[in-house]
DNA sequence: CTGTTAGCGCATTCAC
DNA sequence: GTGAATGCGCTAACAG
């Protein structure tokens, strides 16, 4: 590969007369500027990446940050990563999905500071080492999700309105006549979990309901998948609780193992049965029977808002903490029916 | 940000000692070791990764090129990219989104080499400019689908087996009595259309069939939507021959587009009308009543079998060019039936 | 408008 | 085992 130098010689010209001829950083006369440009076609020259980045201390690249082992990307994360791709499209940046393992970070030899300008995180947490590293590191980050409290004042996120989301929820079921309402959450070491059970309590309180805390489950990630998670707490708390005539669920993956668990069980979804689920991993909610009702979080508005925050971020010198909250719509299929009155 | 100097002088150390403690590269001293560490660890010291990467003229990154504008991701390059991404988990390498605008490249001061060690391009088209210019930069790639046919013998790739799949589809709607089979192929300069045109056509002529091109169509960028492209072509196209029984489209968000055609056109799928569909946007093909059969094209073995190859590629220094071809799966819903036959 | 010089932060020869 | 010098390819500050 050809170097700057290799340019500079073959057009009789000083290296940094060829650095200005890409960078248009001071004019340079049309003559020489063509002169240049011809060397370097001839010599297939392209200015180098990492030496500019070194020089520039400027990457134009954001990350994007997942939490846990081998996450994949469903539809809300898919739709998530199209808005921030959009935004990064739209400001020529680039993006880096930064997912490794830790056995390879935790490991010195590939101890380093990311090659990026700045991050967003997903999936924060309620103690969240991600966020604290970066912080202390200086690296501009945006959280989509609500970052942990202990720095709810000093980060800049973007998030759904997933208290109002979890009480509208609960409101809604509790307008059908249930009045036990499983609820399997996200799990409990993230922050959105918490959020969504802060509506949920205040739903059932201000319904003048108690909160019975056996019908509150958080994710439990020993479960192989989220459809046998579903499942199998469904079908055990189902068993145990026959009271229970309506569960949300946090995907509709779970929501799945809930319908198989029901079916097994002889309960008829919804008679029998209402089921919710907050986010929806399938794109229309439809691979199931009956069409399951879910909030639509609206993710790929996440996204760009979250780019665009960070790349706001990255170039003001004087960074602001912003926050956004993005509405959710309701979306009402036909999982959920009046609880049935015994006559 | 503290750099080796500062951790050298803090550590009373030589650079080349703070170095490699951190590389590894050859061994230092448990005892050195643990203060060059330390002080690091004072000063919040990593190493940086431009730096590091200028010198050892390796980034451990690899991109993900998706060509055109605008460019989403749906169902099956969301796939594609869990696969790529397993991949790069499991071998400690980040994956780069590379989906820059033209009007940004073009200008001068954007042109640069990419900062990755090798790439994958998807949707190969026939005339291909972004495979001519990595392989003359010496850039490993590895194409998904199938290369143009001046770099067929010179390039790296995995692809599904179109030519098969257009074939099978073919017989299939000739078993069941079709005989005016529309079909709604991938744009033109994609390779992928000429592939499922070869399968479609070998299945009529082996049939004892000829190809009538009036049913022949290629996606037309000019649409605002997939959707909107089914639409408007299947409604001109059913009504100016109604001959037309089958309706064989590149995605199911075409099909989708079909559907609504056959609808207004008061024909009933599939008692009037049979449609397939190639590759699904969607996770189930449940969007659509009647569900739409359709292939399954393994997006995610597509993916890490790229990055497999990707990744070997960069290791070796003598690159072999390899060939991968990923079978399909033939998914029958409830889109196609028997012609009718008129008594 | 153009050339010269001195870094950016790290890795890699060599010596010791 | 450790340290000093040189270079990776480019940008920036200062001359002219």
């Amino acid at each position: 590969m050809a170097t700057i130098d290799d340019v500079a010689k073959s057009a009789g010209v000083s290296k940094s007369t060829v650095s200005n001829v890409f960078s248009q950083k001071r004019p340079i006369s049309k003559e020489v500027s063509e002169r240049v440009l011809e060397a370097a076609r001839e010599l297939n020259y392209k200015p180098n990446y990492w030496a500019r980045s070194l020089a520039n201390k400027e990457t134009r690249i954001i990350g994007l940050n997942m939490e846990g082992e081998k996450v994949k990307f469903g539809q809300f994360r898919m739709a998530l990563l199209n808005g921030v791709l959009q935004e990064c499209y739209d400001r020529g940046n680039r993006l880096l999905v930064n997912m490794l393992p830790k056995h390879f970070t935790n490991r010195l030899e590939n101890w380093s500071s990311d090659p990026i300008d700045g991050e967003i995180l997903l999936d924060p947490m309620v103690r969240d080492p991600r966020i604290e590293e970066r912080v202390a590191s200086g690296i501009p980050i945006v959280v989509i999700g609500k970052p942990p409290e202990s720095h709810e004042s000093t980060v800049s996120y973007v998030s759904s309105d997933n208290v109002g989301a979890g009480r509208r929820v609960t409101e809604y079921l509790i307008g059908l006549g249930h009045r036990n309402i499983l609820f399997l959450n996200a799990p409990k070491h993230r922050t959105v979990s918490h959020e969504r059970l802060d509506g949920y309590r205040r739903a059932l309180e201000t319904a003048g309901l108690s909160v019975d805390t056996r019908l509150l489950v958080y994710r439990d990630e020993g479960f192989e998948s989220s459809e046998e998670y579903g499942y199998i707490t469904a079908k055990r708390l189902l068993y145990a609780r026959p009271s229970i005539t309506a569960i949300i669920t946090d995907t509709d993956k779970i929501a799945r193992g809930v319908y198989q668990a029901a079916e097994e069980l002889g309960l008829i979804i919804p008679r029998d049965l209402s089921v919710f689920a907050f986010s929806l991993e399938t794109a229309y909610g439809t691979e199931l029977q009956p069409p399951v009702s879910s909030m639509r979080l609206n993710g790929e508005l996440l996204g760009s808002e979250a780019a665009k925050m960070l790349l706001d971020q990255c170039a003001s010198k004087t960074p602001v903490v912003r926050r956004v909250i993005i509405p959710w719509e309701l979306i009402l299929r036909d999982s959920c029916a009046p609880v049935k009155v015994f006559l």
